[in-house]
DNA sequence: CTTAGTTATGCAAACGTTTGCAGAGGTTTT
DNA sequence: AAAACCTCTGCAAACGTTTGCATAACTAAG
């Protein structure tokens, strides 16, 4: 019912800043101490105050349009209701569905979400502490090497942390990732399947735990397929990026010119992979089929379009967030590894070899 | 040359919380008032300190491993360091760029970011009351709609504000936006040259400053090359997503079988579009031509590539932090609109009509 | 009618900073 | 030598909450 709304904002140049109402004020304007305010506004403690007081308390705070400032509160509490996440490359394709599956968890519980691109040179132990100066209640990790001491620092701070995507090798955290060794092996036991036995793999950075793990996938896979360990053809890109991949695709072609399919850590190198078999003048999937990994938005209108494997990438982020959440609850909470598991989606980019 | 890290986390189960020292701490260390700690501590008071106190002082706290509390000097001064962001998806491609230029920018300036994905039911207002219940020092909306309550809503709040790629009817607040119209007279006019006549328009939501401007640059476009209004073909789509392209496209197609070419207001809604043509049985670009508009990552391996008009997403990021931050730091600052040029990419999608 | 118990409220301290004010000691000016 | 002025540091209040403790007013039990 506040009808000089617009004579505030006019005015708001010259007159002291309208400084939203506070706790006392409300406590003033009901005849009652501020802590009785701050009981009735709070569910926890709101049974401790008299019903009709209570009323008659958040009728007058709604009517000031109070909101209590969260920053003092978390200053006498030592809670922010933030929470922090670190993410590798927010342009990357792959990050916001995890992003949005942890921020609509953490949105549920209260908690607000500050995002923090790391970026190539950004030094995730200082952005990291950055984010521990600011408050946060907790740490979401999207982006730890599998020796990364940004691990150990968080520990050390004593700061809940949880690891998306990539996992530490120590596993000293909880981490929630998708079962990168069953995802790679899907793709190669569909290539086996449709004939194929000369198999390349265009890997991911091998200090990276979906790197590691998807080259362990794929040597297994073609190992147990009777592939002698020669034969078995892998070139690592040093990140996951279209031109690496493109790169990387590049160096497996000149190694073996007799590979009748790729298998890529990610769909990124894929798309560097149709690069280099663009270049080459080589056919897909006639004269090479290619497989991705994580069926990123949108795979389905290139040409061929990209045969992936689907990853649960907001159920991810919200597992995160969930196990989080729980170790902010109870710091001595047990350290659970959640394992999503992948899903082959084929589509035009695998065919048989040809005869 | 902290050396007992492990045995303090080792231990962290059962000690009381390692709790970060304050300049409490660091003050009774070197044996001054935590009051002289904080200016020295502080580049725009370390002034008042003496050269050799101020050193002393800077030197235990990094061997106490102090950092100060934001949250608490963030009550104390009223600045939080938190800039609030509202993301219409974060999951559209269109829009990390975006943020991480408006992210990059507020870092360098000392600020954290929390992004807010509103998505389709979540309300703005609201939202942004949260965040502003959260002491955030400014907001960035990239959400609005051309009437949009949430913009009076933060006046009244008298807190400041600033649009970014759509703008407010009433450009009650500064913002930043890529020229609309002109980048669709780009499209229209390359078709033009191309020698089509017959364009159609895939619009977009016409209560959002991008789909109206858009819409309005194409039919002047269209006027200005002769063609009369009632030829001027144009559907709406109720959103920027290729499923609305596509059944815009569809009607479209239906009413007018004539067209040689589209212009979709955005790449999502001109995959809609290539979806639309091939259900329909219609070669891209030999029957009809295909536009979009953003150059959003990896059109280029589309079949055919896409032509498209190339915004400035990051600049239009960093942009808008700068409006932020100087409005931030005088509130009555002049009230700027940045309107950045945007640019033809032609790709493989537009061609000639047929004779 | 005391005693114990319950319920509703007030009081005041605390969270970790920043900053206006005051004062101590020293140096320059008159 | 007094007056005026720096330069440096300490004091204490303030920011807006939350919460342990005390207390007052009742109610119930003995």
């Amino acid at each position: 019912m506040n009808h000089n709304h617009e004579s505030l904002s006019r005015r708001r140049a010259k007159a002291a800043a309208p400084s939203r109402p506070t706790i006392k004020d409300v406590a003033s304007r009901c005849g009652v101490h501020p802590s009785t305010v701050s009981r009735a506004l709070s569910p926890a403690m709101s049974h401790l105050v008299a019903d009709d007081v209570a009323k008659r308390i958040r009728a007058t705070a709604a009517a000031l349009g109070y909101r209590p400032n969260i920053t003092a509160a978390g200053l006498r509490t030592g809670r922010s209701g933030l929470v922090g996440v670190l993410a590798p490359d927010i342009a990357d394709p792959n990050f916001p569905p995890v992003l949005g599956g942890v921020a609509e968890a953490l949105h549920e519980a209260g908690y607000a979400t500050i995002v923090v691109d790391v970026g190539p040179h950004g030094s995730p132990v200082e952005l990291a502490d950055r984010l521990i100066a600011r408050g946060v209640d907790g740490l979401v990790l999207a982006t730890v090497s599998l020796h990364d001491p940004v691990v150990e620092h968080c520990i050390d701070a004593s700061i809940p942390v949880v690891l998306v995507n990539r996992t530490d090798a120590g596993k000293l955290v909880p981490s929630v990732a998708s079962d990168d060794e069953a995802g790679i092996r899907l793709a190669v036991d569909h290539l086996l399947a449709l004939g194929h036995r000369r198999i390349g793999h265009v890997a991911g950075p091998q200090d990276i735990s979906t790197g590691a793990l998807r080259r362990a996938g794929f040597e297994a896979g073609m190992a147990q397929a009777g592939v002698p360990g020669e034969e078995i053809a892998v070139e690592a890109a040093p990140g996951y990026t279209r031109e690496a991949g493109r790169a990387a695709a590049l160096r497996l072609l000149e190694r073996r010119p007799d590979l009748t399919a790729i298998v890529a850590a990610n769909d990124l190198l894929a798309l560097g992979v149709y690069d280099a078999l663009a270049e080459r003048g080589l056919n897909c999937p006639n004269e090479v089929s290619v497989v991705g990994h994580n069926d990123m938005p949108y795979l389905d209108m290139l040409s061929p379009p990209l045969t992936t494997v689907r990853i649960a990438q907001r159920e991810m982020g919200d597992r995160a967030a969930r196990l989080l959440l729980a170790q902010i609850r109870d710091p001595d909470a047990r350290h659970d590894h959640v394992v999503l598991a992948p899903q082959l989606i084929v589509r035009g980019s695998t065919a048989a070899p040809r005869g």
